[in-house]
DNA sequence: CTGAAAGCGCTTACAG
DNA sequence: CTGAAAGCGCTTACAG
């Protein structure tokens, strides 16, 4: 394990003819100390002739930086329809946080709270930010850091909206897509849920479905509405209750890709076609639903941007700016493609 | 910002009334010191009541280790569909890394080399250790940290074979597969291969499917198989061609889910039947693939696994373990569902 | 068995 | 404009 010495801030301070303090100075680009423009060229040449790196550690002892971001993401049992976004969304933090010099340390939470402690990872590794994915409703442990000052960037939505976060219009996303359903002449429509209605994403994607429905005069009718549960089985009972309805709906609105999964199993299985019989819109844009036979129309989600918009937030709260918007909204898009189509 | 004041071992042995060496043999449990039980228990008992947490950053400038394992991500144009199998493989990392008390950093390399230095994090960052998952065939990069004697472990198999590594054995999966169809009754079996055969993973499920044949008397021929590349579309054309052929295939071999995607849809569209007409098998398991029409017969490929067995494997490394075995081959299970039948 | 002390590589008041 | 020096929180020979 004879790893090469490694090459100091004294060398470079030795090689360029200055004091360390010098070195330190031209290096960490502190303007206050007007390093007249020849000696910075001679340190920032030394430098590079010695192929100087910084040696992280140091820098965290003297200051209390570790440049470390920490993404936690709570896993569902689900685990994979989460990867498919958190790859995005990962790509998306890197793209921004790797330019400044940070680098990401992952943690999974289980899902249960009593597990898993992430405000250990926050204390111990001493991370300068937390990403938190997937947040709990209720999570003391994301509180206690945020009442810590230890910034906290989340990706969700919390009823309160004290801590920053990034997120799509969920309500805005669903009532595109129940609005895309009324203009193809629907009236009766139904919908599955992605989550229980206990959730953020899921109650608000309902109040766009909801909104939609007001906003054509179309009456709301409680039966026509059933929750999900993250995984793909969880659309299947669902689905068939709305099939053994007197009037089943003639389109649905499933407010995840996964989930529609399931509900078109139950579809088909009764002998019913899509979108012949009944029209479907997805959520998400999984890269699967275009596959799918008729490919799904569905919400894509900016997972990418969603990153890169939290990694912005996570560094301007590190740097400790002021920030006129923590809260903050994306976009979603509607995918128009085979799967909801005029009502016959 | 004003974080509360860290609590340092020198804090917690002025508590239990010992010198800071005594205390940081305790705490790092050093045997030879011989510590008596009685004052064991009073510096840990000190710990526990100021909830002292150790200063990582101090550690790593004092011993040189930073207890960070890096992964590297090598993406590719889908990325999607890397991040299925990747999340699985984190969570098997993390299952084994952080009881130790080490932590993972991403970073994600870019598909072509001169973009990224996967490098400079090693040697800024200066982890333990590093993780690299769909290695280039030819990573000038990798074989220099493991010159420098950096503990390297990559997923998936590079000829040469002197880097430490942890797989699944492609070969036997893809005989696996064929052989299954063979049994099946079917004499003409196409194959669409996962990735341009100049990948390890492909020329080695190339080889199964020929041991599988070989092994049945079945007479290779050379139209029957084409080159896929990653995402579904490029199954798409390679199935056409099969189609075309004057005997087209009645079963064909896919070795990748997210392929076998682009060649159902080009199935479809000729208006062939699946299985009827013909049977496909595919690789991976996606979670999707047990939601197509018909469910898809496929290899499982066990990615939580392959991240425990890399995650111990470093670990070793870094604990400069003598290892007898530093290429890990898992096995992998043919997952029988509707899309694969006997021949008509 | 236990402690004083040096050292890891940096930053940053404080002088000059 | 620039340097000597203290300090960040740990580990680890070296004495005793």
């Amino acid at each position: 394990m004879a790893k090469k010495k490694q090459v100091t801030m004294s060398d470079v301070a030795q090689r360029a003819g200055v004091s360390r303090t010098t070195a330190s100075f031209v290096l960490n680009d502190v303007t206050t100390a007007n390093i007249p423009e020849e000696t910075r060229q001679r340190v920032l040449q030394a430098a590079q002739e010695l192929n100087y790196m910084r040696n992280v550690a140091a820098l965290t002892l003297a200051t209390g930086k570790t440049m470390l971001i920490a993404l936690i993401v709570r896993q569902t049992s689900e685990a994979t329809s989460v990867n498919i976004f958190t790859g995005e969304f990962i790509r998306g933090v890197l793209g921004v946080i790797e330019p400044e010099d940070y680098h990401l340390v992952i943690h999974a939470a289980g899902p249960n709270q009593l597990e898993s402690t992430y405000g250990k990872l926050a204390r111990i590794r001493r991370v300068d930010g937390l990403l938190i994915t997937l947040p709990l409703l209720d999570d003391p442990e994301m509180i206690e850091l945020y009442e810590e000052h230890i910034p906290v960037v989340l990706h969700g939505t919390l009823t309160g909206g004290i801590i920053p976060s990034v997120d799509i219009d969920n309500e805005q996303a669903a009532y595109q897509a129940v609005r895309h359903l009324v203009e193809l002449g629907h009236r009766r429509i139904g919908h599955i849920s992605n989550a229980p209605f206990s959730y953020a994403s899921s109650s608000h994607r309902f109040k766009g479905y909801r909104r939609a429905l007001d906003e054509a005069g179309i009456p709301y009718q409680n039966q026509l509405v059933l929750e999900g549960d993250f995984i793909s089985a969880s659309g299947y009972l669902p689905m068939q209750k709305l099939l053994d309805l007197p009037q089943p709906p003639t389109a649905v609105f499933v407010s995840s890709d996964i989930i529609a999964l399931g509900a078109i199993a139950a579809i088909r299985e009764r002998g019913y076609r899509i979108p012949e019989d009944i029209s479907m819109i997805g959520f998400n844009d999984y890269f699967f639903s275009q596959h799918l036979n008729p490919p799904l129309t569905t919400i894509r989600v900016p997972a990418f941007e969603l990153g890169r918009h939290a990694a912005q937030l996570i560094l301007d709260l590190i740097a400790g700016k002021e920030q006129e918007n923590t809260q903050i909204l994306l976009p979603t898009e509607l995918i128009v493609r085979g799967s909801a189509v005029k009502r016959q």
